[in-house]
RNA sequence: UCCUGAGUAGCUCAAUUGGCAGAGCAUCCGGCUGUUAACCGGAGGGUUGUAGGUUCAAGUCCUACCUCAGGAGCCA
């Protein structure tokens, strides 16, 4: 028994691999079976010759992801796509399979989505997803390695905590409770508690966004540190970001080979990011004759043409306070900005971090609350964080399918996690 | 919610001015001892998204609706 990813290993021996048919090809007295294990793609040979009439026969009437168990000798070859094939001595269908919906040619994306079960068979899906799983592991190893406490926020929330329109609602036993569209609030406790922590979940937004950079369920790290401040939030989303692209290009080479990622622009993501102001960024906008309007949030073409000025990825600070949410301290030499930051990645991939410094003084946390007209009783347990103790803190929150998106070099966000959930989408 | 575009074979797409419904892949049959989304020969496969309308004649023109895609707003 081996696995196909280190079928090197075995070169010389006679092995055992169990999988899947990927793909057939004949030649008469040859078959050339492609064959996965989830590990990985081979080509099996199987010569008329070495197995005999009636399995040859057999062999060429295999459909498309049937679930198979070959054996035969390992042998480096330069003509085999991955340097190695196997020479088939046995076969054994475990699972037959007719008509496999998706064939080797191209496909539309509903026709893909409708199948997302199966499309994550293919050898492009396998890629995405392995690097989805590295910058995961990278996320956790990045933070753990620094003191962070893992400290997970819940899921379900409480009505009316930051307006109801982007939020799903659920029903909860007798009352209504919402999907959480961050962990943010639960992690400034969090922070209270034990100094440096982070969450790392799905979240949920009910917006009706149709672009290639969102998904209703998405899933997002967000770390707080007591005592930080807005640059120690930049500092850390930085180092962070350049963690997690370095470690995606050290283990996922193959991978991003078989996206046709081109890894340059990701080579260049080393500290220090560029750091422009609103302002800043607001002149860079202006000077390029793009229509805008001061003291509004930037849209999507404006960071693709921001991004475009710098060469990795630039974190823009001190958004107006108007655009940003009602916990964002103000900056104490320009009242009228918050001390906020986003980081836009290269390339047109956007916003894949957006933070700041909290507000942590109760008077004027309890005076924001009541400008956004939200219900102060639902806020109590919140604004005991500013009476027992209050402390700057800072902290960010990261989306991992525009992070993956952006490494991976793909059009849309959908095919960065299994089952994608998007506006018009809830199946598989 | 708004703007733009697209729905034709299982899939990806053609079909000229409104005039016989087509190809490649997939499937089935046959051929080929080194294929790389293999190739070659043959066969089957259609309520042209739905409902109306105009016309001698509609895949094509008109109306409504449905579905999908891209984008805007909003956001990670």
């Amino acid at each position: 028994m081996a696995y196909i990813d280190d079928i090197a290993q075995h070169d010389g021996q006679t092995v055992t691999v169990k999988g899947w048919l990927h793909n057939r090809r004949s030649s008469g007295k040859l078959h050339f079976l492609t064959v996965r294990d989830g590990t990985g793609f081979i080509q099996a040979v199987m010569s008329k010759a070495t197995v005999g009439e009636t399995q040859f026969a057999q062999a060429g009437h295999l459909g498309q992801e049937t679930a198979l168990v070959i054996e035969g000798a390992v042998r480096a070859d330069a003509r085999a796509p991955g340097g190695y094939e196997m020479d088939v001595t046995a076969l054994e269908v475990v699972g037959s399979a007719t008509d496999y919906p998706i064939t080797p040619k191209s496909h539309g994306v509903d026709f893909l989505l409708d199948r997302r079960h199966l499309w994550i068979r293919s050898e492009r899906q396998h890629a995405v997803l392995r690097v989805r799983h590295t910058v995961i592991n990278a996320v956790r190893d990045f933070f753990n390695s620094r003191g962070f406490i893992l400290a997970d926020t819940p899921v379900f929330t409480p009505a009316a905590c930051e307006g109801t329109t982007t939020l799903f609602p659920v029903s909860y036993f007798d009352t209504t409770a919402y999907l959480t569209q961050s962990g943010q609030l639960y992690n400034e406790a969090n922070a209270m508690a034990l100094g440096r922590v982070y969450c790392f979940g799905p979240t949920f937004r009910a917006e009706k966004s149709k672009t290639r950079r969102h998904l209703t369920e998405f899933w997002m790290v967000e770390p707080e540190m007591a005592y930080g401040t807005l640059d120690d939030a930049i500092d850390l989303a930085e180092a962070l970001i350049t963690s997690v692209v370095a470690r995606a290009l050290d283990e996922r080479q193959r991978e991003l080979d078989t996206l046709e990622r081109d890894r340059e622009p990701l080579e260049r993501v080393r500290t220090p990011f560029p750091r422009v102001t609103y302002d800043e960024a607001a002149q860079i906008l202006t000077d390029q004759g793009r229509p805008f309007e001061y003291g509004g949030d930037f849209g999507g073409p404006d960071e693709t043409l921001l991004a475009e000025h710098f060469d990795r990825p630039v974190a823009v600070h001190r958004y107006p306070a108007a655009t940003k949410a009602f916990y964002m301290k103000p900056d104490p030499e320009r009242p009228d900005l918050s001390l906020s930051v986003d980081i836009l990645a290269p390339e047109g991939y956007g916003e894949i971090v957006g933070g700041g410094q909290r507000l942590d003084d109760l008077d004027l946390l309890l005076q924001r609350i009541r400008e956004h007209e939200l219900p102060q009783e639902a806020f109590e347990w919140y604004l005991d964080l500013r009476r027992y103790g209050s402390v700057p803190h800072a902290g960010f929150g990261m989306g991992i399918e525009r992070v993956v998106a952006w490494i991976c070099g793909l059009e849309h966000v959908r095919e960065t996690i299994p089952y994608p959930r998007l506006l018009n989408r809830l199946t598989p």
